[in-house]
RNA sequence: GGUCCCAUCGUCUAGCGGUCUAGGACGUGGCCCUCUCAAGGCUAAAACACGGGUUCGAUUCCCGUUGGGACCGCCA
């Protein structure tokens, strides 16, 4: 029977996933399935005061999006107060923990001083030895940390980190309301459920040894560890709303794929040698604490953008055009109930994959397919519906009035001919059509498109060109 | 301020003592392709923070300096 793997990610239910906390998940997500362990979810919502029924969804709605499915849970932490409690009480009962009766003014007031001083700011232990309660004060417990002697934590990324005890100081396990805080509930919880490896942050890694301490005294071994480095916007500093979007679901509304997501995520610390993009599998297959990096690196938008273009490039035009659905319905492009047909939407889609970086740009330059150009853009307009033109799109109307057949070629076969006819460039006749197709100058290659428009769309705009190029006898 | 972590192109990174005139990717410039725009191909500029050691030899190991970050809550 070989141990089995098991990881947790803990976020606390006080906002959205973010960034920096689905790259978390994403890395437990991986160790787990590298190694055929178990991914469990808990909701660190001890903090009741600011944790939400709204944002344990919504962290739940960002995980299953980005496809990080977990084997157990969610587990939430409020539900196992009465637990936390057994092992405080325990801790009391055999000395190691002790009620507190200082007040949070007052220790608010010593750790500002502490701090002006210079002096390090940690709690002095003055409750230690008291024999007595105080009355009318609700006391809190603290955790009775060694004071001397070193903790070493044994990080899988950071090799052996020493701490002095004497630095670590007596922090508080249950409230004065009788809940518990988080340094203590952690600990219980990873030994309750097993949790064999601990995957986060490095901004714990300060609070690593005080856990250990607490491990010690509850008689337990430790879990291994492994610190990620943090994710820093542009100006190094951690990533924050400030540095512009941070939420995961964000992204999804900014027409991101949640591959291209996952695939940036990943290598913002971890790499496989020169490669760039992997499928999950890979990932899976590839993914060790080895080749994690201890630096922290700087979130670059720049390059998300390049990878979910890559990822809307490779993707299937029919599972495109099902993603893109719901934002041609916020551009306004098509009506909430209209229906469209899926064959021919994928066809457009084909022709716009490696155009657009996102789904957004993707619905918005699919415009032209649902509608016909309410006006032309300016510019184009003066440059290609002009005179000269006119001739050309009205050989070319002709010629298409002939077809039936809507292929490539034989809309290639009318183009070269009115060209050779003509002597001009493809381009001479080819962007005035743009314009009166399209409204502008940038489309897709011109046969694809008037083979998606049809015959009858074709044609009248071609009409309504012509008619603005040449009024006609009023 | 104390403690801890970190340090290769602007950014993400490869490099685990000699193969480094330091490789790849994003972004940026140029060229090619071309019915426009993309995509694609080629190409250019761009980095080992600094100072000491160790070593025959340091980007790679050690120490220091500098710089950056995190933590120091009855938040997680």
């Amino acid at each position: 029977m070989t141990e089995h793997i098991r990881v947790r990610f803990a976020p606390s239910p006080t906002g959205h996933l973010h960034i920096g906390g689905a790259r978390t998940a994403l890395f437990n997500w991986l160790f787990a399935h590298h190694h055929r362990g178990r991914f469990i979810l808990r909701i660190e919502d001890t903090d009741t005061t600011r944790s939400t029924d709204e944002y344990i969804e919504a962290i739940i709605q960002g995980m299953t999006w980005l496809g990080l499915d977990w084997d157990e849970g969610p587990f939430r932490q409020t539900d196992r107060f009465e637990v936390y409690r057994s092992y405080v009480d325990r801790l009391v009962k055999e000395g190691k923990a002790y009620y507190c009766y200082c007040s949070s003014e007052d220790l608010e007031a010593r750790r500002q001083e502490a701090m002006a001083q210079g002096r390090p700011v940690m709690y002095d232990g003055r409750c230690r030895g008291l024999q007595e309660p105080v009355p009318g004060v609700a006391p809190v417990v603290r955790f009775m940390m060694p004071r001397d002697g070193q903790t070493v934590v044994h990080d899988l990324i950071h090799g052996a980190v020493e701490f002095d005890n004497a630095q670590l100081d007596d922090l508080i396990i249950l409230r004065s309301d009788n809940t518990p805080t988080y340094n203590f509930t952690v600990v219980v919880d990873d030994v309750d459920m097993r949790i064999t490896h601990v995957i986060r942050g490095d901004d714990h890694l300060n609070n690593t040894p005080k856990q250990i301490q607490m491990y010690k005294a509850l008689g337990y071994d430790t879990p291994k560890f492994a610190h990620l480095p943090m994710i820093l916007g542009a100006d190094k500093t951690r990533l924050s709303k400030r540095h512009g979007a941070t939420s995961v679901m964000a992204y999804q509304e900014m027409g991101y794929l949640p591959d291209a997501l996952i695939n940036y995520l990943v290598r913002l610390g971890w790499s496989y040698g020169d490669q760039e993009i992997f499928t999950r599998d890979e990932l899976i297959r590839h993914f060790t604490f080895e080749t994690v990096g201890k630096a922290a690196s700087v979130f670059n938008p720049e390059k998300l953008l390049w990878l979910n273009s890559q990822y809307i490039m490779k993707a299937s035009a029919e599972s495109l055009a099902e993603l893109v659905l719901p934002f041609l319905i916020k551009e306004g492009i098509l009506g909430e109930e209209e229906k469209v047909n899926r064959d021919w939407l994928a066809s457009a889609v084909k022709t716009l994959q490696e155009r657009a970086k996102t789904l957004i740009e993707l619905a918005s330059s699919l415009r032209y397919f649902f509608i016909d150009p309410a006006v032309y853009d300016e510019k184009a307009a003066a440059k290609f519906l002009n005179s000269q033109s006119l001739t050309y799109l009205t050989e070319l109307r002709e010629g298409l009035n002939g077809l039936d057949e809507y292929s490539h070629d034989s809309i290639e076969k009318i183009f070269t001919a009115i060209v050779e006819k003509n002597g001009i460039k493809l381009g001479a006749l080819a962007q005035p059509v743009r314009v009166a197709l399209t409204g502008g100058t940038v489309s897709p290659g011109i046969f694809e498109v008037i083979g998606i428009l049809g015959k009858e769309t074709t044609l009248r705009r071609i009409d309504r060109a012509l008619s603005v190029i040449a009024p006609g006898p009023a």
